[in-house]
Parts: C-alpha cells; sequence; structure tokens
DNA sequence: GATGAATGAGTATTCATTCAT
DNA sequence: GATGAATGAATACTCATTCAT
C-alpha cells in the first residue's frame, strides 16, 4: 500500500522511456508545434503509443510535462542569475538564455498550466519570483525602466521565437536581432510613459 | 459582353454571404488560428458548407482572402500616412492601428502567400514599400534609430498581440502597453548595436 | 387548359436546349459512366444546371431518356433490317451497328427502366419484339443455332463493348473481334447443348 | 529480431479482422463496383472505419488487395490445370471456374494494377503466362481455334458475369449459359475469321 | 423559363484515446 | 508494464437537388 500521494519510483525502464519520451515529445512540439502527432512522438521516442499514454493520460499532459521542464530549467537559471554582479547584464541574459532554449515552444502554458497540474503552477510561482528579483535588481541598477513588470519580461521572453518564424529560411540565432531591439525597448534611456498598466 | 478580366458584380444574395463568410472566417481564424475549421465558418456566418467552397474552392484560399484583406487595409493605411508631418508618430500610429486591427491573425502570410496568390503577393508588396518608406521617413526624421529595416517593422507589428494572447482576461487594449515598449526600442535613445543583421 | 397527359409543344428555346442537354449526356455519359456529374453535363450542353432538372426532375432520369433514345434508335434499326433478304448477315449486322452505336453506355436500362419510366418500357419491348424476329428468322435460315433466344442476343450485344473497356489504348473497332467470336458462337457449327436455359 | 522483409505475423485479432475486411471488401465491390464506400465495407465487415485504413492506408490498396486475391486464386488454379490430359476441357474449366470465382468482379485491375503494386503486377503477370499456355495447348489439341490468343481469353473470360448482372433476379448460374456461347465461339468449328487483331 | 447560388448528406482520411494481447 | 490494434469523432471537400433572382 502506498503512502497517500506518494510518488511510487519509477522502474527502470519505465523511468528510461519517460525521459527518452519527453525528450522526443520537446523536440516534436518545438519542430510542429501543439499539432505533433502522439504517434509521432511516440516512433522518435522509440516507444509504443500506448506507453505514451500510460505516463500521460492526456496530450496535453504531456505538453504541460514538456513546459514544466522548461520552467524548471528556466526558473534554476533565473536562481542562478539572482547574484550577479552586473544586475542589467544579468536580465538580458537571463531573456537571452530563455528565447534561446524556448525555441518554438510558446508561452500557452501560462494560460492554461494553472488548472492542469498543480506541480506546474508551483515551478511558474518560483520562476515568476525569481524573474521578478532579476527585474527590481536591474532596475534598482538604473539598467532597465521603473515601468515595467516581471510580467512584462515574461510576456516579452519568447517575443523574439514567435517574431523570427515569419521568415522563411531565417538563420538560426535572427532572433537575437529582435531580443536586441526589445531589451533596447526596457532600458530607461528614450522611455516613454506606457499607454496601459501592466496585468 | 463583359470587360477583360472583369469580375461579374455578385448577385445580391451571394455578396450578402461573402461577406458575412470574411467575416466570420476573420474572427474564427484570429480565435482558433490556421486550424478553424470550415464547418465552424460555415455555422458562424450563417451559411451552408457548401457554400464556402462556392466562394473559396479550398480552405487555404479562403485564408488567403481573408489575408488578402488585411493586408489591402493596411497599404491603404500606410499610403494614407506616408506624407503626414511627423514622421515618428506616423509611423507609430501605423504600427498602432496595425496591431489594432490585425488582432490575433498571425503573419503566416509571410510565408505562404506569394506561392497561393498573385494578387495577395501584388498587395503584400505594396505594403512592403509602403512601410519602407514610413521607416525612412522616419529615420530620416531622427524619430527612430538607423539601423533597423521596414521588415523589421512588419515583424514586430504583430508582436504585441501575440504576447498578449497569452495573458488569461486581457483587458482589450494591453497590447498598447507593448507596443509602447517596442516601439520605445525602435527609437535611437539607448540603441545598442544589434547583434544580427536585418533579414 | 391542356388535355389529360398531353404534352405540352415545348418553346423553341427549350426544344434547342433539351436536345442539346441530351447530346452532351449522351457523350459524357459514354465517357465517364453513370457518375458523370450534372455540372459538367450542363456545362457541355452550354445550359445553366437548374435547367437540367427543369427538363429532367433526376439526374436518373437524364440517364433513362439517354438510353430511351438510344433504344428507340435500336428498335428503328431492328425494325429496318426484319425483312432483308440475308436473315443471318441481318442479325449480325444489327449487333454490329447496337455494339458500334452504344459505345460505352451499358445495359443497366434492362434492370431499371420498367420502373422509372413507362414510355422507356414501351420502347424496349418494341426493341425486344423485333430483336426477337430478327434471331428466329436467322434460325430459320439457319444461320443461327436454334437454342438461343431474342434476350441471349440482347444481353450479349453490348458484351463486346464492355470487354474492351479493359483494355487501356484499345484501338476503336476492337471490339468488332469480339463481335465476331461471340457471334461465332452463336453459329450452329460447333455448337454444346447450353448448360441453362435462357432467361 | 526479424528476417528481412518478412511480414510479421498479425496478431490473432487483427488477421481475423484483416480477412473480414477483405472479404466484405471482395462482396462489396463487387455488388457496388470500385465505388462501393469504405464505411459500407467496414460495416459489413463488422470493425471500425479507422481499421480499414489500418489495414490499407487507401481505398484503393483495399482494391488492389482484394483483386490481388482473387489474382493469386486464379493463378494457381490454372497452373494446376496446366498439364491436365484433355487440353480443352482444362481450358473450358478455367474460365469456368474463374467465372464462376470472379463473381462481378471486374477486370478493372488489368488496367490500373501496374501503377499501384508491385506484388500485383507479378502476380498478373503469373496469370497471363498461365492462360497463354492453357490456350496453346488447347489449340494444339484442336479444342480451340488458332486464331486467337491468351490475352481475348483474359478479356472474355469475366463477360458472363458482366452480361448477367443485367438480368434482374438472374439465378445463380445463368452466366454458365453465356460461357456456354462464348466459348462455342473460341472453337475451330464454323470460325469465321476475326475483323481486327488481337490486342 | 433560365440561371447559378445555397444546401447538406456523403466520402476518404487522420488522430487522440482505449483496450486486448 | 509495453505494445500496437481498434475505434469513432472530426475534417476538407463533392455533388445531386432546391430555390431566390
Amino acid at each position: 500500500m502506498m503512502r497517500e500521494g506518494a510518488e511510487r519510483p519509477l522502474r527502470a525502464d519505465a523511468a528510461r522511456n519517460r525521459s527518452s519520451l519527453l525528450a522526443a515529445a520537446a523536440r516534436e512540439f518545438a519542430e510542429r508545434g501543439p499539432d505533433a502527432s502522439v504517434a509521432d512522438i511516440a516512433r522518435r521516442a522509440g516507444i509504443g503509443k500506448g506507453t505514451v499514454f500510460r505516463h500521460f493520460p492526456t496530450k496535453e499532459d504531456l505538453l504541460a510535462a514538456v513546459v514544466l521542464d522548461r520552467i524548471e530549467d528556466l526558473a534554476a537559471l533565473a536562481a542562478r542569475l539572482a547574484n550577479a554582479d552586473d544586475a542589467g547584464a544579468a536580465l538580458l541574459e537571463f531573456m537571452d538564455e530563455a528565447a534561446g532554449r524556448q525555441q518554438q515552444l510558446d508561452l500557452s502554458f501560462l494560460r492554461e498550466s494553472g488548472e492542469v497540474n498543480e506541480r506546474l503552477a508551483g515551478a511558474r510561482e518560483r520562476l515568476f519570483a525569481a524573474i521578478i528579483a532579476l527585474v527590481e535588481r536591474a532596475q534598482a541598477a538604473g539598467a532597465v525602466r521603473g515601468d515595467i513588470s516581471g510580467m512584462d519580461v515574461i510576456l516579452l521572453m519568447c517575443a523574439p521565437n514567435h517574431v523570427v518564424s515569419f521568415v522563411p529560411d531565417a538563420p538560426p540565432d535572427l532572433w537575437r536581432r529582435y531580443l536586441g531591439i526589445i531589451f533596447d525597448g526596457l532600458r530607461p534611456e528614450g522611455a516613454r510613459p506606457l499607454p496601459h498598466p501592466a496585468p
């Protein structure tokens, strides 16, 4: 009998399957968007379709798990940068890494995650808190304008990838150009009052 | 006898259907993306499924028509702003209107239009030319940094809407906040050299 | 007020439409089989789709009308040959002409006609009677075996076309070869008793 | 580990489904022609529509499989008869069996098979060769006229079924009558020179 | 009467999800 | 636990037939 809520440790093969499944799903979702087919993911992971559903009751849950990975990754990154000497550079580096890793994967999780998955909600909170801290330090250092919030950074973080996705044969780091522009928009120099309060 | 190439005017009912179809398609594509189903669009337009295909032989053609509408709209807008007194304000107004009208509709047409539809390709060229002109005038007026191109503006134009689409119950003009930030990033003040050339 | 059952004479344009419709339908059905589309037939006839349905309430009725034409044609032919000097040659000529005119059009009317259309049923009866007469004269002349019926001839009449329809790029009169073989099967020489009575 | 090219044996349920699917498809195609609907076939087989497509990626592939079955069947039959004592009787028996098994299924495969399916093309070649051999032996034995080819037999083989298909409530072996007539046409007695060379 | 626009039932095919092996 | 077979709802698209102009 299992303790209430305890997660039984996976058998070795199950663990292996789960991680190649997640890796395959991450790649497929990045390449094909959320319409990637479960069959393709399973094939890419080298496992059967049924196994996918043993690990995740729903395709949406699988997507949530991939997203959770990303979020925990980013939260760790933000934590690592929390005490950097140059707070402005730290924020820029965070956004740079975030855009670089996020690749095509969008932010849908910001919308849906809360309902779907408790653990995801927790990770999201940690990430948000860490980003807010980065932003506040950068503001204190005068590197970033005072009227923006952590949420603004979160939202703008993936814009470079999205923007670039419309360029037919975009060079792989074109997104850096748009991150540059957007980050310049976050600087205090030349900042005009914003027409709408932060969400 | 019809003039060469002239399109016979639609019958009254056909014209009504066509326009409610286009309106419904615009809304559905905006809300659901290009995977919106023809059946839903037809239902929303209050017409039969078959009627959709009488007007547009293919779902893709329907999407192209919606996009064509948007593009011609924007091209007209850009043309109207071409000689405004304040070139910087003109560019900002263009992006503001563009974001406001575009709503969720994305830029996929930048990718696919050329192949699908000659008329669309033409409209796109006109729009691009007009935007480039707006940008160059704004640069000449010193309102916009010198290292950005018309293409940058085109790509960034829809970012505010995209960004906002991840906020659950976003107020309807929240996008203005992000347009403000991005436009500040296009100003000369505080501009850092961009890490990648324009596409 | 019209007399009971009288068919009012068609207006000149209606008559013209009707006949080009029948001609177009005959060609389309011959080329594409009974799945030829009403739209194609209308286009080929140079009339509107609606007009097709004004003349024939149903696609099936249109097919029946085409078939009726053929049947009346064949009945006239059979009548013309009824008194030929060489009764055997007359039967062969009938089958030859029948196959030549029938082209791809099959015998479905034998199955369905009765229910659909009274006039067609009448024409069919006349045709059958005439064929039976041809056969009986040929038998009396010793040119055709005694154990076959008019119905046999009717059924076998279109076999050559059908058989040839499976040859990819068949020369246009290849069917004559198979008519030759089948007709030889109808001759008294070498005839073996048939394993099943005529229908 | 599987041998190269070996087809893994189907699971028990899959094999059952596959064979009821093939049986249902054979009947439906025979009754309704190649336009029989996949949904009807599935219903008749007592399986889901999706299962049809798991077994055959395309309706056309399903048809090809049905046809392949028939062809291999016939090829085996022809091979079995290759050394019969009475060569004329052997040919007749072959045509009799062929017509009996073929039921309504037509010869479309003669046209399309080559493109679709390599295995089918091979089976067809074997069948053709075997039939040609039967014909030549029958000719050598003086049972069949000299001016006909194997292709003639192939083409005429299904004519009896086709012919009978126009008789409303035909007794189930009426086709034998027409095979009798046609086969008498293939005999040397009473043979007239044929008006067109064999295809 | 003629036209062609509108309709919706019907078609092949895909795919997330369930379940027997 | 893992597998892949089975399922059926959903999708884009066609076409005979009806109906407003």
